[in-house]
DNA sequence: AATTTATGTCAGTCTTGTTGACTTTCCAAG
DNA sequence: CTTGGAAAGTCAACAAGACTGACATAAATT
């Protein structure tokens, strides 16, 4: 009866505090340990996360601009162009003069620069698949759903949707 | 037939590296919303998103000793101190010396600890209740199972378990 | 021609991580 | 009982990576 009232007819449990606060843990939780193989990775070169950050963006999307990865990033243009400026320096990344408008310039890996992205990935991508594999399709599709309601919807559109078979 | 193969006959199409790239974006994209509102909120103070986490789990787990805060936390002793120095100066948290072992300080928020506690949480519990309310309760089972999947085996006792009715 | 846009750079600050050295307290082996 | 090591916590100095602000250059737009 008491929980009729408060639920309002419905099953609600799934929105108590503590159901949201257990969510919360998860979350700090998670994100620690799937961002803890690529630390450890980098540890041996003299790149950090927001090096990852950029390698993995230029990679799912060559020739994005230098503001589109502002916007994805969600950092000044002065960290990322740091970041950039050590990544075109060492050979992992190349900036080409756009063709349409000369002030735009689109970034690229370089061959080396995809390398290292694949050793990235490749640890990121086994913590996910192994996650994945244990929780079966259902729980991935749930996971996914709730993830897109987190974030801020401005960010939905940089998410890339996958490619129909 | 070449999917049956790749397959290996099952219905496996959920495990391609582009799923799980794509929910290695959801994951970075939601956890920036995620923290989003506590950060803003937090620019009104001194504190950062260090203190946020400190006050968060010293809430959760009234009277933990700073070791068992670093086991959570996964920062270095120096580093969890430098926060608790100023949350315990700016009167936020108190620190008790252990009556049975006296080397230990546990940890309470205060009753303007509590305060802060409070508005940084129902921010971020707000943006969750949504994201699980739009999602329903068989979406948040299947983000809570693979978030636990995600993390580290070791970090799963730290989520603090439900209350049963 | 003037303005706006895209990018890059220099300088300085802040948060939050790190390591290293130190003190206090506890406990156990001689 | 003493002594030596381990554990808990503190202080100091440093580094990465975010930030703001000011300014420069080139190209596109009005």
């Amino acid at each position: 009866m008491r929980d009729r009232l408060q639920q309002g007819g419905e099953n609600l449990l799934f929105l108590t505090d503590d159901q949201l606060l257990q969510g919360i843990e998860l979350l700090f939780f998670a994100y620690r340990g799937f961002t803890s193989d690529p630390d450890r990775i980098l540890e041996n070169y003299t790149y950090g996360r927001a090096h990852h950050r950029a390698i993995h963006f230029i990679h799912r999307r060559p020739g994005t601009s230098v503001n589109s990865m502002l916007d994805i990033l969600g950092v000044t243009k002065q960290s990322l162009n740091r970041v950039l400026r050590q990544l075109i320096e060492d050979g992992l990344v190349e900036s080409k003069i756009g063709e349409k408008d000369r002030r735009e310039r689109h970034l690229f890996l370089t061959k080396s620069g995809k390398e290292l992205e694949s050793e990235l990935s490749s640890a990121q991508r086994k913590r996910l698949r192994t996650a994945y594999k244990e929780a079966g399709p259902d729980a991935v599709l749930g996971f996914r759903k709730v993830l897109e309601n987190i974030m801020d919807p401005s960010m939905r559109k940089h998410v890339k949707k996958l490619v129909k078979d």
